[in-house]
DNA sequence: GTCTATAGAATGATAGAC
DNA sequence: GTCTATCATTCTATAGAC
């Protein structure tokens, strides 16, 4: 028997399933909040009349508003590591995929993951305190580095394959990953501002092609 | 006659050139504290503070809150302005040097830039608030944009004169700044977090020779 | 241009009933 | 876990004396 039928019988309003509770809720509503105003700039009325509960209902979920930032920041880590490729699924892009192609398939993903909004406003936030917060700083230096690895350890694998050009691994990887970061950034800035985003996206697809000429050449 | 010999034949307390009058000393703190804690988390309380004067007194030089982030903006845009080369000196340059001395140069020259404090404050506060504010976001941008428009067309020279391989100048520019804007950013976070930055002062050195290499190659 | 004094609103957080 | 009610601070900004 669920606990929606033992809801209906009792009189009660029906539950929605996976309707998110509401420490979700006022997860989410903050993190749009602070990506939008910055953590300093929203307070916790604005981020309770959002969710539609009062104020002291808040301090049921989270401790204080700092343990808010925290949980964002914990939300990020968890979403970065979920996204790690397996170490089979890797060694296959390494060995089926041309230096191009897996830019391609690696810039393809890399949109994917960030076509997310929720994603978006998370990375934001941190993007935003990594000035000001010890911890932001690290995540994002830190996820910095674990793209930049990644991407030299493939590179390093294709030149022992002679397919790209027997330059420093780690410095390809650092420029290729810096650059389209950089780019991301912008993309990211223009859209949620609702600008045009066309030019940055051409660029971007514009610049794979560049690059594995370059390093194919 | 100067006025501080009139001031000290009147009795008053002589008064040193050059100190900062009381708007300068309000913008330089607002930078100082903006960067650390961001717009929203610095109060005017806060700022009047540290330069020892009142609340109420502030208002005489800046209207209201916003009007000091905007007077940061013309601030670093002033500076932005100031540094641009004359068109002899950027002449002089492409004729004369080689392209890894160019960047080396170039680079000199902008760690120069970036060794200012203040200017590091300012930029701070404006990278912070580009995610919220549409101005500061239009800094970020233009002058992005006025780097890479100013690398490309020196490198568009130098593949006239077959200095560097003739591939897509916009792209190399794009990749070569991009890459060291990243770097940069890393750089003055570290340093205002009091942290290690040689491992980063090294990759941007070990960068310029590898990116000279790669367009030279 | 500086100060004192204060207005009037917003802030993060808690106590305690249900 | 939600609410009402409230507290003690802090906030931006203004009025008006000197």
């Amino acid at each position: 028997m669920t606990k929606n039928a033992a809801a209906r019988r009792a009189g009660r309003p029906r539950q929605l399933p996976n309707l998110p509770p509401t420490r979700e809720k006022i997860l989410l509503a903050a993190a749009d909040l602070f990506s939008r105003d910055g953590f300093t700039g929203v307070s916790i009325r604005d981020i309770t009349r959002t969710v539609g509960i009062k104020e002291s209902s808040l301090y049921n979920h989270f401790e204080n508003k700092e343990a808010l930032l925290d949980a964002i920041f914990d939300r990020m880590e968890s979403e970065f590591a979920a996204r790690a490729l397996t170490e089979e699924s890797l060694r296959f892009r390494i060995d089926q995929l041309t230096p191009e192609q897996f830019m391609r398939a690696s810039f393809r993903r890399f949109m994917a993951f960030w076509s997310d909004p929720v994603r978006v406003r998370l990375w934001f936030v941190i993007s935003m305190e990594q000035y000001r917060n010890a911890r932001a700083a690290r995540l994002v230096l830190h996820e910095t580095r674990r793209v930049v690895d990644l991407v030299a350890f493939v590179f390093r694998e294709m030149q022992k394959k002679k397919e790209i050009v027997p330059l420093n691994a780690h410095a390809l990887a650092e420029t290729y990953a810096g650059t389209l970061r950089g780019m991301q950034t912008e993309f990211a800035i223009l859209k949620s501002a609702g600008m045009q985003t066309r030019g940055v996206q051409r660029r971007m697809n514009a610049f794979i092609s560049f690059f594995a000429a370059l390093v194919t050449a």
